[in-house]
DNA sequence: GCAAACTGTAAGTTGACACTTTCGTAAGCA
DNA sequence: TGCTTACGAAAGTGTCAACTTACAGTTTGC
């Protein structure tokens, strides 16, 4: 599943940050990597994971190289959890509902109850 | 961040599963470890880190805990990634709405140019 | 062609993590 | 009081992942 990559890039909160960078403007490699602490190195291969995961794209201007969001693949990833909660939240949802009648439903008969002695 | 360990723990395929299995219904630690083909204290150790994270609520009836979804642990989590697309996605969309209009634009100039010639 | 700029790749290290087997613990039952 | 059931906790193992430093590849300006 090309998802799972995604979500488990996402998991990573550095990967966050620069997804959030590039997310409305095209940034160059080393631009992203002087916004971190760590080596440049270590956000180039941050931006391999999140590319190979369909979360970025690459485009080569001489030697630089800009990155920015992917929006079919952030779609994919929010399809994908809004299903996973969707099928199955609303159920739960449905469920704290009834759950919470019935407990009124025994109320009111306990204060029936207690009316009638 | 408690959603952070959310995201972590969502990031794995196992604990998705997990996660699902509890979803509408009440499972004892034991039940669930059945349908998994890893030892039971693998999937124990999977229950820990999901409660953790505020996604499972434990429930002790004797010997046997009860695990259950906590809705609002998947609730903070779905916000909180609802939010990381919201805040930009919006926007990507927009962009991409207003590249293509240009592009468009710029064909139709290319066609009149042809014409006129 | 050669050096500089911008970057990815390779290799090694450390720590996290998904497991395993073994042991400990608490509740129910003969 | 034992014995069983249903677990988690502890300790050990192999693998993966997030780093580091060192090196190699491309493009551009001279």
């Amino acid at each position: 599943m090309a998802v799972d990559a995604a979500l488990k890039a996402i998991a990573e909160p550095r990967r966050r940050e620069i997804l959030r960078l590039v997310w409305h403007r095209e940034l160059a490699a080393g631009s992203i990597a002087a916004r971190f602490d760590v080596t440049r190195p270590a956000i180039s291969q941050h931006l391999r994971i999140l590319k190979d995961s369909g979360l970025l794209t690459e485009r080569r201007e001489g030697t630089r190289r800009f990155y920015r969001a992917r929006p079919e693949g952030v779609e994919d990833l929010r399809e994908f959890l809004e299903e996973f909660w969707e099928t199955s939240l609303r159920r739960l949802k449905v469920e704290a509902e009834a759950a919470e009648r019935r407990l009124r439903r025994a109320e009111r008969r306990a204060i029936e109850r207690r009316k009638r002695q």
